[in-house]
DNA sequence: AATGAATGAGCATTCATTCAT
DNA sequence: CATGAATGAATGCTCATTCAT
């Protein structure tokens, strides 16, 4: 608790947070027509509707921003997880078709997923980062423990496990097949025919491979 | 060879490739030191023992550079995937063994892959971009090519689809679980506890899923 | 006004120009004391009493900042000449003598409007160089109408013509005569006798002589 | 001087002069194509046909190389005006016109010519500084006395100053009349008419004036 | 609280000059 | 002499952050 932390405190508390969330909203939707990591705050702010200074009011650190971005991003796919799996007749295909789509609808999740590291490591505090991890990790658990009901073979833990290996191919998988923007200019180019990939079908297939790994597990 | 290298005058030719592999390889062993995709050129020229504008004539930006030695970590991993498939023997399991080999070997592989796509994006000139994906390019044809001959489920082009997913779950997966600097003193936290994870049989037990079911493919 | 000018913020749209105002008279200063275009800009933000970063918030680049110094000048000249035309017992000489003394009174004129031409060549935005022009040539043609009174002689348009070419000589004589650094060691050598130029008497006297020419012009 | 005379080992002292006055030659010719005093030592190497380096072995620096080519020219200048003066019906019109055909034919003269002063000041030693003055200063006494004697009006010395204010004039005109760079997108527009001059008439005309001054005084 | 003007560290890149070959 | 690889000082500009209003 620093001393800027305090004199803050004099807002209210709920207050603080809608306008934080408003901020975290307005990015987000930004994000979601054009994506990047590498907006200054400047754009930031103006998009969110806010002055650059207001932002810090809110976040220590651009890179806090952008994190607090992410983290909804990460939640809401999450709630999208969680709802599938909470179905009656949950299984693989069900869960990964609604995570695709939730993807499919918000790709901006891409570009901030694929900088949280970056972010992590950066210029984002330990508290900051300490609160976005423990917030997942949160959710991870439940996820995790409903998955292991389904595929009986895994061992506790296994569950948890598997959401973050899902998590991991759909970040690892876009940085590799989304083509950056120096290649778009050749993609029509022959040699580039092996990277001309339907993305979404690839990574359906392969998050699939995935669940389908977990259920055969045997106890 | 490589400290000379650095030294000396390259006026020959193949001199000049030799002494760009040689700017290569020192940068390399500085990631390997202390990972970040964010060393100044300075930082980076200096650990190569040569002076900033040097690196200007063997490579266009920065990032081409950066490009340029993570382009040459790919090729030593290609070669040791490779290498553990021409085996008679050849496996998953063993493939995936060598490749863990390698990264164990080589954690500043890591840093740079994930931060290839932004690099790719920001300041990489088309030309650069292109040489560097179809450089790796040629490397997956045959690659796939020998592991749909080891599981004939595969259709053509399953095999390339599986090099590449093996690789999107590397990067993914270290992104998830290697702690970034700002996480490093919380790590202990009980509330961490779920993300304290061993990194490397993580990412073997995941890869092996994704060999075993394209093994397990039916034609 | 200036100094405190620089000082506080600029909010209101009108102390924005008053800022800008106060840091191209800054910088005016600056060249009225030790000549030279070749000022960096952390050089001219200094002296201005400002940070570099503030400068660009008032100006695109450092040539656009000199550029608004230089327009600064020329329309003082401009001022000058005009009111000396307005008088009821205008000619030739009061014209020349006045323009003369804001010269001597603003020797840092000189190297700006010398290097007025490369500046446009080089890194100013098209807008600004036309706003420039289009300011300077709304000047001109009151001027030009005023001595195509004066001397009926002229032809319309030949009196902006002739201011033009005062313009021109005053530059122009200036590059040659005024002797640069590299030669100020050898000015008493013999050799450059030829070179000792009472400047002021012979741009006054080049000047009278494009005048003079004018004044006599038949229709 | 042809491009194999460049590639050829300038050995004795007079070969050395000669190789000196071939590089000059071709940058005189570079800069006939694409004027600009901007260009850097590497371009004008290559186009001389030379390497960078060898151009160090005739000019202590770039700047003294250009004050070079710009000497070469203005003894060309000089010569065709020496000749104009020369014959038997010379006069002001016959000098301006040929000076001016002169200059028709090699506009590279006015990039360098503007750009002499800076050089001057900036990065030629003293030197070179003082070779280059005193070798036109040595051209401007017979010229002065040339125009002496065919305006009788003149006092001693006015000759070489008529010389000195012509030059000057053609300076000084073309960096005000000659559109720079940032102006070309614009010169169409109405608000640009006044700028739109036929620089040679102008300046033909201005020159003439100077000459007529001249050739009006009284003793 | 909100603003946006002010700041200045930071950095990639250029290019005149040197010097090993 | 000739070369062009190597150098590294120099610099314009950006942008996250601060703080006066």
């Amino acid at each position: 608790m620093t001393a800027s932390q305090l004199r803050r405190r004099a807002v209210a508390p709920e207050a603080k947070s809608e306008k934080r969330a408003a901020i975290v909203n307005a990015v987000h939707e930004l994000a979601r027509r054009d994506l990047s990591t590498s907006y200054s705050v400047e754009q930031l702010a103006k998009k969110a509707g806010v002055a650059k200074g207001t932002v810090y009011l809110y976040f220590k650190t651009r890179e806090e921003m952008l994190l607090a971005v992410h983290e909804k991003h990460a939640h809401e796919l999450f709630d999208v997880v969680e709802r599938a799996l909470a179905a009656p007749d949950a299984g693989a295909e069900k869960v990964v078709r609604a995570a695709l789509r939730y993807l499919k609808a918000h790709p901006e999740f891409y570009p901030l997923a694929a900088g949280c590291r970056s972010m992590l490591d950066k210029n984002v505090g330990t508290e900051a980062a300490f609160a976005f991890k423990v917030g997942l990790g949160r959710r991870l658990a439940p996820l995790g423990a409903r998955i292991e009901e389904l595929y009986p073979g895994l061992q506790r833990g296994e569950g948890a496990i598997l959401v973050m290996n899902s998590y991991a191919m759909v970040v690892g998988l876009w940085q590799l097949a989304d083509p950056p923007l120096s290649l778009r200019p050749v993609m029509h180019r022959p040699e580039m025919q092996l990277f001309k990939l339907d993305f979404e079908r690839q990574l359906s297939a392969a998050l699939l491979d995935l669940w389908e790994a977990a259920a055969r597990r045997k106890p």
